[in-house]
DNA sequence: TGTACATCAGTGAACGCGCGTTCACTGATGTAC
DNA sequence: TGTACATCAGTGAACGCGCGTTCACTGATGTAC
């Protein structure tokens, strides 16, 4: 069977990518150990992305699609956001370490900023109502706090500092649990 | 003057080490840039840390040893340690990048395990005091939501993914004041 | 149904570059006596 | 106070390597007619 064509190349490039940017970083990608994975010669990836950047983008772009996906699924649960976003990162090592360091992506894209700015909308819209004034600045540091917590959390059991529990996501609802704006009213566990 | 021994190039290979992962990152660290801005030829470096990893392990340990400084300040008060924590990463953008890469470092330092130690012991011995009980397991869950709001809050910060604000530090206090765990008998703002 | 042809997505050779590390060396320093 | 000598902390050349990107190319695909 001819091989001349991929049929599936950029595809496959993102998923080794995230791969590699899981187990040695973001920074340790490069389009030469990918077209070697992906069994291709190393200009090839050029055709698809353009730059090594570009390719990096890209791993970002899809990162916050599927992000951004999960937290969908609870809108409105601020609680439950919180959880399912620490679990999308643990489930996304490479994805993740990749959406967070800009200095790598080209900040330019439009995609990238739509998708990242999404994002932080579904996370503060999540937050408001769980306000007990229309206070829009307050409304804003609380979504930070929530923010911070998450991210926080993720960042550090990815980041080997600790390893995250086998119960990370009952562990996650406790810890989320201590920040006041969530259960001030809500009541939750 | 003779320039042949440097006198103080340990010490400047660190501050300019620091200054390149403010600027671009630990992995943008090269022992030949270094030697170019210290004035030195690029194998003076190996005389004094053996290798690349060796100097990124000696910049993590350095910086463990001055954030322990700075919290050993506010022993006993969670509050402004949390505060005083944020703010050191802010000050020392490039000592904290490298501090969270375990990846980049020589794991079997006992300098830097020791240091690293240590830093996790005055955060969760500044968290035990404020519990209800004497809950072990349950101080340990909260010195990680305690060490997970400041260390996203730095991350968040730091990585550029939102700018800190001018009142940083009023800002982490706010943001710190809302994890139960802190005001909950304490009675701080 | 067949054919011409533009476009797509690969190939493979070449380029120039900066890197970490090794090595034999040598000038400067500091200590023993 | 002087001298021998070990050690320290540099020099500078060399090594081998992998990288991103560019380039002219070509085989495969798909569309217009």
């Amino acid at each position: 069977m001819s091989r001349y064509h991929h049929g599936d190349l950029p595809r496959q490039l993102l998923a080794y990518a995230a791969e590699m940017a899981a187990q040695t970083g973001p920074e340790s990608i490069t389009l030469r150990e990918l077209a070697r994975r992906t069994g291709v010669t190393h200009a090839a990836p050029t055709h698809h992305f353009g730059t090594r950047r570009g390719l990096l983008t890209a791993l970002a772009t899809e990162g916050f699609g599927l992000l951004n996906g999960a937290l969908s699924r609870h809108r409105g649960q601020l609680h439950e956001m919180g959880v399912a976003y620490v679990m999308w990162a643990l489930d996304h090592p490479g994805h993740y370490a990749v959406m967070w360091q800009p200095r790598l992506l080209d900040e330019s894209s439009a995609e990238l900023n739509a998708v990242r700015g999404r994002a932080w909308e579904l996370l503060s819209g999540a937050v408001a109502p769980c306000e007990q004034t229309d206070d829009a600045p307050h409304a804003q540091v609380d979504a930070l706090a929530a923010f911070a917590v998450v991210h926080g959390l993720s960042s550090i059991w990815l980041s080997g500092a600790l390893a995250p529990p086998a119960d990370a996501a009952a562990m996650t609802r406790m810890i989320t649990g201590r920040l006041a704006i969530i259960d001030r009213d809500a009541g939750l566990p």
